[in-house]
RNA sequence: CGGGGUGUAGCGCAGUUUGGUAGCGCGCUUGGUUCGGGACCAAGAGGCCGCGAGUUCAAGUCUCGCCACUCCGACCA
């Protein structure tokens, strides 16, 4: 397998992997900055992906029953004050509002950092009765959160995502939901994304601020750094209480209902870079690649090229996969290397030998592997390299994740192998004087307690006394 | 928010030390020749040198302030 670079102008990923990230970021033309401090411009090609990954996350979402809706951009102070924990976690970075048409407001209003208290004021107005429930709401927008240093998708100030918030009669059923909708980003990352990711419960420090459980789906990128990339919350019923929600139950008695909120955002699409790119650019996870094909002529000026391909090209499309003629007077060495820098799963490239023998050549973005194709087969063989393609990105990201993953008995062994880029298991007894000690001595956050428990031993590393779960480790994005 | 670095054509950079006509490569436009891994020739277009004050006959260059981007920390999807 060739490793050499073919396309110049990206920064090498190795020498420097935050260049290489931007690079990517604007030679992909996946964003741009904007005149706004911390706020991107997702250009077409960058918000096409996030077109499709919204489109197979509200599929399900509505498959699920869940209902789209949009809430204010605008939250009062006082409804943002409502729920102590809640207020106490956003409120460093919210923007507020403070005058409109040259007049001081008489109640400031934040920009929404997250939906939570307008669903609940709303909430309480339409919740009467166990008839009502449950509430499964979703909404895409965008929210501001005043970041201090900010990367194209990773964190900007503004971004896009979508929120679910739902309400429920029972606890058990508002746990079931959160668990159903981590699960539902789970199988989006791993099976669309190619992203394997690590499902578990994020520990008390780590929580949503207001959330009595969070869990979370963590991804390994490339340099071994944790990306948090879903969550999903219970919030019991401390919400519900504290914005006066109350059904009344079957049983004519007044309830509080149990609630959940859970989050993706355009925050993804960085996992999306730095776990499938290259040197050679990006790698585009086919569910997603606005593009999935791309139909190349060879010497296009001769007789009947051209007019093979536009035919070809057609023939994909009526079969339902994104497939993309190049017909630019560029030369096929540089339409080569640009695809390569857009991620393209899929290259055909289309030459007189070629179509003389009644073929193309396909030639698969990952490891640049090439298949004579007979046209008369193409439509129908390409769903099945595309799949292929996905599982081999994704059996590469699983193996760098495994290859980085470390297992560690003490303080000390963690503090050695903090900087290394891994992920580190350990068992852990449930204190957070010991989560903190690990921060303060070896610089890592715990990135979640995984559903698949693994036995390590019985005490914990860092105090020696009796442990209670299992955990992992890592320095995040 | 603390510590470094960088802002000059769309992109990448030189020029700043020692003030004196705004430069190079790529890209872009037009024409021609090419075309199986970022082709070649010719002729063009494109600049408030990040922004604002100041010093000076004269500022991309010196002084002060601000802004943005970026890297390393602390905080966060």
């Amino acid at each position: 397998m060739k490793e050499e670079k073919l396309v110049q102008e990206i920064t090498s990923r190795d020498e420097d992997f935050a260049k290489w990230y931007t690079d990517i970021v604007r030679k992909a033309e996946l964003a741009e900055y904007s005149s706004v401090r911390g706020c991107m411009i997702i250009r077409p090609y960058g918000y096409a992906i996030w077109e499709n990954i919204q489109k197979l996350l509200d599929d399900e979402f509505k498959r699920l029953g869940h209902e789209n809706v949009y809430m204010p951009l605008l939250i009062p102070e006082s409804l943002l004050q409502k729920e102590k924990d809640h207020v106490e976690g956003f409120a460093p970075e919210v923007a507020w509002v403070t005058q409109g048409g040259g007049e001081e407001l008489a109640e400031r209003l934040c920009v929404r950092p997250t939906s939570e208290t307008l669903f609940c004021d709303h909430f309480a107005n339409i919740i009467h009765s166990w008839r009502d429930l449950p509430k499964l709401y979703n909404q895409w927008c965008s929210v501001l959160r005043w970041e201090k240093t900010t990367r194209p998708f990773l964190r900007t100030m503004e971004f896009l995502w979508q929120e679910g918030h739902t309400m429920h009669a029972t606890a058990d059923e508002a746990r079931a939901e959160t668990r159903q909708m981590l699960n539902v980003y789970a199988d989006c990352a791993e099976e669309q994304l190619a992203i394997p990711v690590i499902r578990g419960r994020k520990t008390d420090k780590e929580k949503f601020a207001g959330a009595e459980e969070t869990y979370t789906i963590e991804a390994m990128m490339h340099d071994g750094k944790a990306l948090q990339s879903g969550t999903s919350h219970y919030f019991g019923d401390g919400f519900a209480r504290a914005f006066d929600i109350t059904f009344t139950d079957k049983e004519n008695k007044l309830q509080y209902p149990y609630q959940t909120s859970w989050g993706l955002s355009t925050r993804i699409i960085g996992g999306i870079i730095m776990s499938h790119g290259d040197d050679s650019g990006l790698v585009l996870p086919p569910a997603v690649a606005p593009i999935q094909v791309i139909v190349i002529p060879i010497a296009a000026h001769k007789g009947g090229v051209m007019e093979k391909a536009e035919e070809v090209t057609a023939g994909l499309k009526a079969a339902g996969i994104r497939a993309k003629l190049d017909a630019s007077d560029n030369s096929a060495g540089w339409k080569f290397a640009e695809h390569e820098m857009k991620g393209v799963p899929l290259r055909i490239e289309m030459g007189p030998r070629d179509i003389e023998k009644g073929e193309c050549v396909v030639v698969a973005r990952d490891d640049r592997s090439k298949t004579a194709v007979p046209l008369a087969e193409l439509a129908a063989r390409l769903p099945d390299m595309l799949e292929a393609f996905r599982q081999r990105i994704y059996d590469k990201a699983l193996q760098n994740r495994e290859a980085r993953t470390r297992t560690a008995h003490s303080l000390e062994e963690m503090a050695a192998m903090a900087n290394d880029g891994v992920f580190i298991k350990t068992m852990w007894c449930g204190d957070l004087a010991c989560e903190e000690k690990v921060k303060e001595v070896a610089g890592l956050s715990s990135r979640c307690m995984p559903f698949a428990q693994e036995h390590l031993g019985d005490v914990c590393p860092i105090c020696g006394k009796p442990a209670k779960t299992m955990i992992v480790w890592g320095k995040a994005y």
